[in-house]
DNA sequence: TTAAATATACATTCGTGTATGTTTATAATA
DNA sequence: TATTATAAACATACACGAATGTATATTTAA
């Protein structure tokens, strides 16, 4: 059953991107390795080549999502825009990503959420996705109040852990998905409460929202 | 073995007890009915006498706790008092609680977040503890805006749901709890920004914060 | 020809559920 | 009031299934 190596690549991130569905509707206590098999179209023995074990897939899913995230806050919070447009892109993005509801960033915080004492060597310091996104949004807001865009009297820094943790509290709450306050309703809020809580001129709003 | 009715009592309110605990601590699909029992110095044999099994513990604690949420809501936003004083005290005992860690609130949250399939049924609209806080605490809202107390261009269900979900991602997050952004400065910061929220006039602040 | 890339088969462990044993509070009875 | 029968409130023992890990078999790129 040997296979070519483009074929062995291929069942790998099949299998990656498996154990990734399964862990995101059952729990990573709950999948079962044959489950996660199963998706991929192969049996446990093909996982357990590729594979150590749960915890090994697990852990790879976990870094692969952080090294996403720190990719998206590279490319939305510390890019070569204005402060403004900063957030608010990585805002909207993290909307709309929680919209699609299949990618990474909203089921890497269900996965951060699992009690399971097994998984928590992997919630230390190192892979805090907070340390990631808060410093960079922090540096962003501090910005806009420099130069004047931001009006508010909060602290940059708590303003950034406010919108980390109520985004946190967005993805992770099972109930606020199948709500009838819907996402759109969110959507359209969010950014009004973005604006509200950075104090944005109203200039800056105006000229933003004729674009 | 017989025991009297005192202590049957007894032996069934520790093992919820430890339950809670071992369920906070392990995660339902984790924890052992083994280790719930001799957290209640008992044995399996006593579990099985008290309750069905695993799933009936756990929406017996999950009624608890949603029982004692109503009681919340009402002791502090269904209170006597002016809008103010009802919203601010209500999240005022939530970061208390938050700090305090042991108690229902906390923990009622984190039983919310696992994803386990066999707990899907719990999570359906009759337990959603959107229902019961975002109501109320709109309501609350709404009154203090109409009485001139709050002066802000946001939607009153809006805050209200930006409240919940703000702490709901606060009592989520694993990593929030051993950051170096510590409890007590959110405790700090959250007042500003429930004020800020609200746009609470001044004067009223002032005369609070005299008290 | 060899070992990579699987599938299949098997052993082992772990937790649940249940059956059974044991003690003794409590109600009934005399 | 003392005695006795009963079942409450557990502890202990056992049977069972489910999932993991490993050993072995199989195919075929390289």
């Amino acid at each position: 059953m040997r296979k070519t190596k483009e074929e062995t690549e291929k069942s790998r991130k099949e299998l990656l991107e498996s154990a990734l569905k399964v862990f995101h509707e059952k729990g990573y206590a709950t999948a079962r390795l044959e489950d996660i098999a199963q998706g991929a179209n192969l049996t446990r023995g093909a996982f357990y080549w590729h594979f150590k074990n749960k915890f090994e897939v697990f852990k790879a899913l976990l870094d692969q999502g952080f090294s996403e995230t720190k990719e998206l806050v590279d490319h939305y919070l510390n890019a070569d825009h204005d402060p403004y447009t900063r957030v608010r892109s990585f805002v909207q993005y993290l909307l709309n990503d929680r919209q699609r509801k299949e990618h990474q960033t909203y089921i890497f915080i269900k996965l951060y959420n699992e009690p399971e004492p097994e998984l928590a060597d992997l919630r230390d310091d190192n892979r805090d996705l907070q340390q990631v996104v808060v410093p960079a949004l922090t540096e962003t807001i501090r910005e806009g109040i420099l130069t004047g865009a931001f009006r508010t009297p909060l602290e940059p820094e708590f303003i950034a852990r406010t919108i980390f943790t109520l985004f946190w509290g967005f993805f992770s709450n099972p109930q606020s998905i199948n709500n009838d306050y819907s996402d759109s309703q969110w959507t359209i809020h969010i950014d009004e409460l973005i604006h509200h809580l950075l104090g944005v001129r109203e200039e800056i709003q105006f000229v933003q929202k004729k674009l």
